[in-house]
Parts: structure tokens; C-alpha cells; sequence
DNA sequence: TTATAAATGCAACTCTATTGCATTTTATTT
DNA sequence: AAATAAAATGCAATAGAGTTGCATTTATAA
């Protein structure tokens, strides 16, 4: 993606132009499979570990970035599609591959029927992860 | 549940019987909420943490327990139904309450329609998070 | 250009979880 | 009941993920 849309991107986000940040957004526009703070770590030497954690932070504050929830271990983040400052409004569930530990978004809609839930539990968002083995890995 | 209840579930699930796991599976049995290891250390400082990591584990193992997938933090377990040592399989899901940050399994059945992914990918299992407002946090 | 607010780097710190090893306990065999 | 082998426990040290405070630097807007 070209400097001039990162820099449009994080400016609609309103995010403050920074040479961490457009390194950090650009790295996430080129991978498909989600990110963690490792990766970011390992790739961006240059910048202090705070930094890159506060550059996740104020991401996913945003509306560029969503946390995916996970075993445990290191968190990892994907890219919004379509939210905002405002709010996170995502519908797409997650892959994640036993054989080689990535996490992705996968983006063709699924249809998650409102879950039955017991009387006074109120439903908010839902979060689907799916377990298995990833294109990538499955052809190995 | 019976002292003798207990034991008998640890020995089908190949476990020795020893006063920590007999005191954390009658823990979890009187708890329907979703159970930290933070919770353990409170309850049970007679026993190191260390034991008490290794007794969560030794369960997850055997089929006792299973962990619950969260947004990061301390992990958080459940209570299996029907797993044993060979393997683990569920097919509920979590309710994570945003207000008291509890977790809990639902066991009200849930069909989830196998979710269509793209060429390649093998599915092995799925996890339903909700999140929401829980029954007690709601009444309040 | 200057002023203000925000972002960064660094060090220290907290919290969660794991590992190695000596000691104790459990289950099994005699 | 006593001896044995295997497993569980406690303790200390270590590792890893993430956060906080503060001085310095940078981005934005006046
Ligand atoms: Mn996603
Ligand atoms: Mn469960
Ligand atoms: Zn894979
Ligand atoms: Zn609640």
C-alpha cells in the first residue's frame, strides 16, 4: 500500500503520523495471517518494545486493529476491515492452525445463528474461532 | 459432591489421589462460573502455586478440565462432561460476562453450522465465545 | 516559528507461568 | 506390613508478557 494511503488511514483513524506507526500499519497490510508482538519485535528492532505495544494499544483503540482472543500466550491482532474510532463492529470469525500456530481472519460470512442462551443473559458480540489446519499447512 | 465420588472420578481419569486435586475438583464442582488459577490461590494457600499450575495441567490432561479460551490475562478452566485420557470433546460454548469478567460454560445445545471455509482449510473443532451481560450482573 | 500535546526510549517493575531438584507421598509388589 | 518404584509436592530460581513513570523528542496546530 502506498505511503500516501497509510498516511490517510492512520489520519481517518485519528492517530498521529509517526514512522513506527506507518512501519507497524504497513507490515500489517502486507501479511494476511494475524500479528503478534513477537513478530513486531523481531521485524522492527529499531523501535523499543513499549513503543510497539503502545502502537497496538492505540490501534485497536482506533478501529485499525482487533484482538484476537487465544489460548493464551502472546496476543495477536488483525486488521479492521470497517471500524472506526467510534466503535469495532466485525462479524468474520477466526482460523486458527494446529500445525503451525497461525491465526487469520477469514472473511467469507458466515452465518452465526443468535445463540440460545439462558433466560437474563443478554448477548452482545461473539467471537467464533475455528481449530484445523491451515491452507498452507494442509499442502505440505 | 462425595468425598468417595470424587475419588472414584480421579482414578477413571488415571489420576493418583492426592488432597490437592481431591480439594481443587471439589472446588470446581461447587462453582458453575469458569475457575482462574488465581482463584485456587486464593482458596487453597496451603498449596504452592506451582502445585496448583500442575494440578490444572494434570487435569486438562486427563480430560477433568478444559481451558477456556480469553482475551489474554490469567487462563480460566472448566469442568469436562464427558472427556476422558484418550481425548477431549466439547461442543458448548462461553459466556464471558463484560461487566464481572466471569466466564461460564453453556450448556444449552448450540447448533453451530460448519463453518464455510476456504479451499484447503481443514476444520477440527470450533469455539463460541459470547460475550454479554451475564444473569447475575443483569438482575442488578 | 512557537507553543502544546502526544509519542518515544529507557529502566524498573508487576504478573503469569515454567523448570530443576531435593523431599515426600502414592500405589504396587513382596 | 514393609519395601520398592514412580509420581507428586515444595521451594527457589528463571523466563516471558505486559505495564508504568519519567525525561526527551517529535508531530500538529496556532
Ligand atoms: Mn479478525
Ligand atoms: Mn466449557
Ligand atoms: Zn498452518
Ligand atoms: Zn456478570
Amino acid at each position: 500500500m502506498k505511503y500516501s494511503e497509510l498516511k490517510k488511514s492512520l489520519k481517518n483513524h485519528k492517530l498521529r503520523i509517526t514512522d513506527c506507526r506507518m512501519d507497524v500499519l504497513e507490515y500489517f497490510q502486507e501479511h494476511t495471517k494475524a500479528v503478534s508482538i513477537k513478530d513486531l519485535e523481531d521485524k522492527f528492532q529499531e523501535y523499543d518494545r513499549v513503543t510497539l505495544y503502545r502502537t497496538l494499544h492505540s490501534f485497536e483503540e482506533n478501529g485499525l486493529l482487533h484482538k484476537i482472543p487465544g489460548d493464551s500466550g502472546s496476543a495477536v491482532y488483525g486488521l479492521c476491515k470497517d471500524c472506526d474510532v467510534a466503535a469495532h463492529h466485525h462479524n468474520h470469525m477466526h482460523f486458527r492452525c494446529t500445525s503451525c500456530g497461525s491465526t487469520e481472519c477469514i472473511d467469507t460470512p458466515v452465518e452465526i445463528k443468535a445463540a440460545t442462551l439462558p433466560d437474563n443473559y443478554e448477548m452482545a458480540s461473539i467471537d467464533v474461532i475455528v481449530n484445523g489446519i491451515c491452507n498452507q499447512c494442509s499442502s505440505n
